[in-house]
DNA sequence: CATGAATGAGTATTCATTCAT
DNA sequence: CATGAATGAATACTCATTCAT
């Protein structure tokens, strides 16, 4: 199994602050090589393609992820208190790793549709986590029953994206995980019952 | 004045058709130029470059989405239903056009930083008017005063587009305009004072 | 007869400028023709294309350094005077137009060997000239009669261009006039006779 | 080091030939790699980019040049001679070389002013040998002492350069080497004292 | 005579991938 | 396993010239 090679990685480690500090289209596999301290052919014995460097990267990251998720969400109870330290800890993720933030949230994206696709594959996973603590909250009678439970996904999911995107575009320039408690509310605010 | 030039407008449109079909790194100056119907150089007499082409054709769409959202929310006096019409016009507009839907939500957005520096600046000038109906709605009482209106902006606009982004991501395979109503439910008890 | 029209000398006038300012690649057809104040197609009533412009410049400024230079050896009666006479007019001619020279030493030379075939053809007469002026001095006793015309012809020429080219390369920063009389020097000790 | 590369070398003289036979603006790097037998990525291993090609071809032959130019003279006693054998072997190496003539004498020099300043740098090293022959022969008291050394230079480079690219113009039809001798008896008349 | 909008051919350079060593 | 030299396909933009008005 290559994944658990050293050089696999390396790779993928180099890749994130390659495309983090040349952008994208900047990326050149050449780069990526010369980064992580190996030959431009040896890239092609851990991956398929250039491609696969992206998917394979992505999916280690958000991996990570939905690990941490797991475990935070996992210590709490209320659902309302689970949508709360899922978004505290999609925040601090980013805060903690700048390189990391700017290529998912904008390098990435420049990708072609091909491999957006793949990658949607991937965060599929992290929206299912959104979709289980939003129906144990209907159960556990915290949100509206009448909630369409995809269409509020979206919401929380785009809501929690545009905030980090415009953050990355402003260059990181305020503190990320001070916004987690006030969009927190709002959120909640669109899932609870109206009187 | 060459915006008012119809081969302007040819070209931009030829631009929205090309790059849907094709996607944004298939679409070379010469198919925009076939498709508009005249010769390659003739594209360098209305624009300075094919980044221009772009950034002329965000400009003129986008104007077309303030233009109509204005128009709209001028018909309405609660602040909850120009917000509904608002997102009706959006998903209105590009549900009529399936080509620019898929260019700006997908295709765009593997345009390089600058472009895409220049878009958002485009972009601006609508978020404004998201913007100003919540500062209105404040006013006017009908959501809550001590709302974060740049948040609150963020998130109506994020759910949007994430809303809009997956129903081009499945083909346009199901009713986006149906959408609206739901959304707007959602959103709005986000706007609202809480109990 | 379009050469005793007025647009034809100003066309032609236009060029010299042009070219001079930014250089034999960056003078478009366009370009000469907005100097010259008329619109770009009026330039092809006038000539069959670009190179007959550049030709006919050259055809035209040439012919006023044949006639200038008729005149003044005219009024010399030894053939070592004539050369010096031939060569303070040339410098001068270039010294009271920097934009000439800088297009005959230096731009015109970037055009492709057809043109510069053209330009040389129009040179003949002016080297005839100086050919004149040998078979004179060799007539009168005042040059070596074993001297080899021809090549003593390209020793005047090369010699004379070169000290030009230099001068124009160096931006006219030194009074070319001022090299006449020195350069006029070292050429007759090669076509006077030896002890 | 690359210039020493047996494919520096190959697509050097793949240029040259490219570039006499079909002309400076004919020359495109593709035909240039077919000549030299590589790949056009090939070409971009080796050299910066086209302009490179070319300043390094003239920096390259140019060395020939002078490094046969010293030994040749460093054979000689008298200053005379030495004009005499740096003057057959400038002919010498032209005409063993007719691309190379072709090259020098005329393609080159249809090149932008960047380039030629480049190499107009390249060739100073060459006029400093005629300088050097030039000041040893005031000291022999072979010349004048009241030479003006630069312009006895620019007599002698423009006056063999003449003959060559007249040479090179008449499609190289008579032999340049017989009048190495004649030139050089020319040339020493206005290096000499005189009586 | 004069205009100027329209034409369309032509080319340097990059970079993901391969394969002989 | 690892290397890195070699490959070659692919594309935006310019500008001399024309011709309908």
């Amino acid at each position: 199994m290559k994944r658990n090679k050293p050089k696999y990685k390396q790779i993928i480690d180099a890749a994130v602050i390659v495309i983090a500090e040349n952008g994208y289209h900047q990326a050149q596999v050449s780069k990526i090589a010369k980064q992580a301290g190996v030959a431009d052919g040896t890239i092609y014995l851990y991956f398929k393609n250039k491609e696969d460097i992206l998917i394979s990267m992505f999916r280690e990251k958000m991996g990570l992820f939905i690990e941490k998720t797991e475990e935070v969400i996992a210590g709490k109870s209320s659902s309302s208190e689970k949508l709360l330290v899922m978004i505290e800890n999609h925040f601090s993720i980013l805060c903690d790793d700048h390189h990391l933030a700017t290529v998912t949230q904008l390098e990435l994206r420049q990708s072609n549709k091909e491999i957006r696709l793949k990658i949607n594959d991937v965060l599929k996973k992290y929206l299912k986590l959104v979709d289980m603590i939003l129906y144990e909250g209907i159960d556990r009678g915290e949100f509206d029953p009448s909630l369409d439970v995809r269409l509020t996904r979206q919401m929380i999911f785009g809501t929690i994206d545009e905030i980090v995107t415009t953050w990355v575009m402003n260059d990181h320039k305020y503190e990320l995980a001070a916004l987690a408690k006030p969009i927190h509310q709002i959120i909640l605010r669109g899932c609870q019952a109206h009187q």
